[in-house]
DNA sequence: AATGAATGAGAGTTCATTCAT
DNA sequence: GATGAATGAACTCTCATTCAT
């Protein structure tokens, strides 16, 4: 028994070794020039040892995504389930705020997830998991009558698509002339927001809380 | 004389020919399984015969991305020269359903422009060139205070980045279950746009929510 | 262990294949026309093969120069090394007379040690070590008194010279007509000594066409 | 008439052209990556008209494999039909050290004509003719008196031997610490050629383990 | 005479993967 | 479980040479 413990308990560890190793490889060095010999030189294993532990190449990457992934719907679902803001708009916002931190804080599981050679996803609802919160959040809003009678879908689908593009251009451009990065993420997640506030046709007139972007 | 000139135009015909079939390999069987030889054999040449139009792969791929960048932005410039609208922020928002409109219907060009082995770029100022076009329209909408006095290089980006979520996000995820492809991209737009409006201005007095903000 | 043993035991018989039959193509179809292909065809493994014992070509090529000079150092020390005779000068002829034979009995060796591709030789130490040998039994000679009080690094560069040159134009010559290539052999080498021994310098004396020599 | 010549001439430049920049290629970028194509970028033409010139690379080769040898028999002849010093075996020194010359001053001839690629050579002739001169002056060495009664063609061959020797190192080698290039030089051909003068003959008499050199 | 597009062959090298040990 | 030798296929790229124009 210990012994088999202990011999699967190794096995995870090189699997995990693995799995590091290829994605630290990947990113830095690119997919392309990613190889399984490569790898192996890295992990100080033989090629053939991998085999062991993934099929081939392919099913290694797809473990990769599968993880990012993952990774991805966790940061969500931790916001998800937190203690709600008396503002459910809030909450959205703190949301699509943290989707774009995980996602610049953890390049490579966005990479992974949503960047890296998209076409060979094979599936693709690994992708509704991750926009599953979004979906719970802005129902909330609508619930709660904070966001005019939005459809719930349409509207998630296209904050998602608006949080996305800041996320995946400042992974993908972090040298392009960012006026501010924070303060670019910030307008475009309130700007997507505010505009489906119930109030929102007549309310927003004084908005002094946007002095700081006339700053910039 | 007559000669010469067929040559040469023969000549561009191969290039064009070399050109559109690696764009359609490149897209087709994704950037790693792209090989000078499959590009040979599919435009029916020798291999080397591809080396008499570009010094190496890289050279080719680099051609296809400028291409592309230069269609992108001859058809956002064929936009800002336009006739304008009486509202500015009209024809802010053709031109951003002018963009995703661009990259869903070229989503070849759309990826060589932003979504193909982004690590690579020698050129980035070519991604400003796609950029001037929004930059020139937020500023008419400032100018014309149609736009509360929202920074411009700042709005610009927040624009482009919504508008490149949902370029991207359509053309890589085709098989997503949109809420309709079109409500969403409109969505995306009026959501962006409209909360710049100098009436909606007034609207966000109650937003206490962003004073995170103003300590960027 | 066992396994182990026989599992590099092998390896170096490969390895050992892979120089012979390289030396045999450099040699048989020049430097130009080797080629890693044809090596991997002549041995009967796949060219990748090759890549386990050597990184690549030039690696290769080093190797079999290296092994070639210490074959040659090896034939050199041996006689340096061996009973001296009554007659030190008597030592130095047998050694030329050594380092001829070891060229044209070995002349793979010796096409690799000072013919081929001199220009790329990129550790030239490695002629010093041939060349050891030659200066340690001019010393003698010089130091026993049974040569004129010549300049021994002088001397020994200058019956090298000689000594090589004979060595080298019977192995690229083979076919040319030689006056018995012993005799040239033998003639090379007593004209090159005989001069200088303490009696003949007598002779030289009046030789003032030399003095700029005896200057050095 | 006129037309035919100048173009004639014409077609002799491009010729030359052709053959001098080859040499340049080849000394200079060495015989393995010299090319066809890289030759005729240099000289400005298409590669298909070196092919007008030479049948093929082959040809070009032998052509300046052919015009060293040309070049150095006619330095060497230059020297036998000179005016001869009254001393014939001063005249043969000359010649050698003429030689040894022309090839540290003109590498590229001499590795043309001896070093370079010799396996292929067809002609084994061309290297008679070098040859002659040195035959030509130690003949008159001989019947002169000047000489002991040595075989001229083993003594020829000796010689020749001896100066092939030190010129191809120096141009092989030309970083070897040399004891004073000239000193060697010197040495050599001294050391060669004293010990056959007839006063050393008096000398090398006692030399009877020479007796199988004598009854060349 | 000269061009330059085109080719077939081949270069060196790397790869993912297998399998006997 | 792990090794590492081995392979076959693929890679990018260069070559000498030909030939229609």
């Amino acid at each position: 028994m210990n012994v088999i413990n202990r011999r699967q308990q190794h096995k995870q560890e090189v699997r995990r070794l693995i799995l590091d190793t290829a994605r630290e490889i990947f990113v830095s060095a690119g997919y392309e020039s990613f190889s399984m010999r490569k790898l192996a030189k890295d992990i100080e294993y033989s090629p053939g040892s991998i085999y062991l532990h993934f099929k081939n190449k392919e099913e290694l990457f797809e473990t990769l995504v599968e993880e990012s992934f993952e990774r991805l719907r966790q940061a969500l679902n931790r916001l998800k389930n937190g203690h709600p803001d008396r503002d459910p708009a809030e909450t959205l916002k703190k949301g699509m705020r943290a989707y774009v931190e995980f996602g610049v804080r953890n390049p490579n599981d966005y990479r992974f997830a949503f960047l890296l050679r998209p076409p060979v996803l094979k599936r693709p609802y690994r992708v509704h998991a991750a926009f599953d919160a979004m979906r719970f959040m802005v129902g909330r809003c609508v619930q709660e009558k904070r966001f005019r009678a939005v459809d719930v879908e349409t509207t998630s689908q296209a904050l998602w698509a608006a949080i996305h593009g800041i996320t995946s251009l400042l992974i993908q451009r972090p040298t392009f002339p960012w006026a501010g990065k924070k303060q670019v993420i910030e307008q475009v997640i309130s700007n997507a927001v505010d505009s489906l506030t119930a109030s929102a046709g007549a309310k927003a007139e004084t908005g002094e809380h946007h002095e700081h972007v006339s700053r910039v």
